[in-house]
DNA sequence: TTGTACGCGTTATCAA
DNA sequence: TTGATAACGCGTACAA
């Protein structure tokens, strides 16, 4: 009838307690702050945690201490490399600090995001930490109710007020879109994710226009490709934008990946990259550097961006305030697939 | 003086139950067996619920119902493809089940990797999922005594008692191996990661030697370079190799990366892949296909892996007893960097 | 320095 | 169907 259920002798503090001939009391002060004890109490007790194999309870410990030192974090998906890259430093940093990372993603959409949100606050998430802004004011209303500091990634914005570590979408774009139309570049093609609850992508969009209307073009003579993530689906794009708008010179594409599809797409079509096209990516991740021709992409520091987003989500739980924004620089990678553009 | 702290009104079960003229028992039923209570009077508690927003305290939960509805992963890192992609799917699966994933990762370290694990049972996981067989007994031991039902990933090995849901990386590194010999190479030579602790890179490394005995050859011909993961290691040690071995035509490499990385610096030396020289890897992660000359691999079903094993996982916590070990099929990716051996 | 004793918010048992 | 009430295991004032 029964299992034969191994014997979980899973020790409590009590335990330790009674085999170290001591209360419970001392033996929580031995393991949360020893220096509050006699030493040879200590070693005693010690002794009696190793010998018993002891380790606290993780729901008790939560209830009282009122905290799981566990920080989630949402993003849209780890399949996408910045994202890894990030939260592999973001991870690392939290557990020099004795912080667990709890981890969920959303697949870009907003309604999955909101409840992957609540989900990790649900399980006793300490803090979290955000892609981006855009996100409905009900989230984070939710967020301030419950008291979860929340950090903001991979956007800087200096219009708005949230707390973030990342760097200016827009700004990076724009620079480098200047360098596109130094490039004598003018009929600007743009493939982009899709821009709705993804303020990354349009600040990058944004920064295309901005630099047309710096150079006293017209921004809406820039063509917009919205398409979801990945390598296929930048191929169609390129082949859209070709096929609607010949005359384009150059494509800038809101990511690596898009990027990487394009130059797959353009060698299909017969078109030298950056002879007969120039094509730009975003973010540098490996990819960039291997293609060929290499690609021209603003450099994206995820790393350093994952480790200091722990940072400020571990001082937020330890003084109770939330530091400043830091907006962290990106750089231009100017590499092969941009060129000057052709002659008309 | 005080923190100008907002007024957290974290409502509980008590709040709720008096705003509803219950009791506490009555409103925990409520949420988690709606069934057994009278329908006006759950209307009335949900109400409450509603109105005051309340959401069950975790470590409460936790204490109370002994299982925190969290599934633990220790992984090498995010950063590999291979287990972004493994660990989406694995997190998805879990999600869709109201399991929420507790992540960590070893940067292939094993001391680290024992920390990571026992930071994770002390985080309350209720089950784990882990990369591979090689590991300390202690380890097994502790997660036996703890009662955390355990999940071996990546690796399937008939040998191994403990339930796994992976390939069999030896028998299928064979199979390519086989074909490697088919085109007539005899002087192989592999590139491969450490191998210690890690009985994936040590299986495919040995399932070169069988298909070389297999084929009459002496299985130590085949000379091995260990080195840490990365593109620029693989480079490193394809040159190490034709330093020392001039006569190799064939290079196997334990995965797709290092195999990128000898590509790469086969161009760099002048040589012709395949003309010259064969280079296969083993993932076929997306760069796989890519490369120029596109690489010949092991196709490795990662999603569906990282699906099953949630799967297994939430069983084991249903059910209270672990499935059978579950062997996935590879596929042998013949593409352009595997080519007949060139005539000495 | 150490111990006592209570509170943390739920779940679950047992009566009613 | 509902309500008291006892765990659950730990942290922490407060007292000694």
């Amino acid at each position: 009838m029964s299992q034969n259920e191994v014997e979980k002798s899973v020790p409590t503090l009590a335990d330790v307690a009674s085999l170290a001939n001591v209360s419970t009391a001392t033996v929580s002060r031995c393991l949360n702050s020893p220096d509050r004890v006699g030493k040879d109490t200590r070693e005693r007790v010690m002794k009696a945690v190793n010998e018993l194999g002891y380790a606290p309870n993780f729901g008790a410990q939560a209830l009282a201490a009122r905290q799981t030192n566990t920080i989630g974090a949402v993003i849209p998906t780890m399949e996408n490399a910045v994202f890894a890259r990030g939260l592999q430093a973001f991870q690392e940093e939290l557990g020099r600090h004795g912080k667990t990372l709890l981890l969920a993603s959303s697949a870009y959409d907003a309604e999955l995001e909101e409840q992957q949100i609540r989900a990790l606050v649900a399980r006793g998430a300490d803090a979290l930490l955000l892609i981006g802004y855009d996100r409905e004011p009900e989230i984070y209303r939710f967020l301030e109710k419950r008291g979860v500091p929340t950090l903001i990634a991979w956007s800087f914005n200096p219009a708005e007020t949230r707390t973030a570590v990342g760097f200016d979408n827009r700004a990076a774009m724009r620079a480098l879109a200047r360098d596109v139309i130094a490039q004598g570049h003018r009929n600007i093609a743009c493939i982009t994710a899709p821009t709705r609850s993804n303020d990354r992508a349009r600040g990058r969009v944004e920064g295309i226009r901005d630099a047309k209307v710096e150079a006293g073009q017209d921004p809406a003579e820039v063509m917009i490709v919205e398409t979801p993530y990945g390598i296929g689906t930048g191929e169609e794009a390129f082949r859209q934008v070709m096929a609607q708008a010949p005359d384009t010179t150059a494509i800038m594409c809101v990511n690596d990946v898009l990027a990487v599809g394009a130059l797959r797409a353009a060698r299909a079509l017969g078109l030298r990259v950056p002879e007969d096209i120039s094509v730009t990516g975003f973010d540098d991740i490996e990819i960039a550097a291997l293609a060929d021709p290499e690609l021209t992409t603003v450099h994206v520091p995820h790393r350093e961006m994952g480790r200091r987003a722990a940072q400020r989500l571990i001082e937020v739980l330890q003084d109770n305030v939330m530091g400043q924004s830091k907006e962290l620089p990106t750089e231009i990678r100017m590499r092969q697939s941009l060129g000057p553009a052709r002659k008309a």
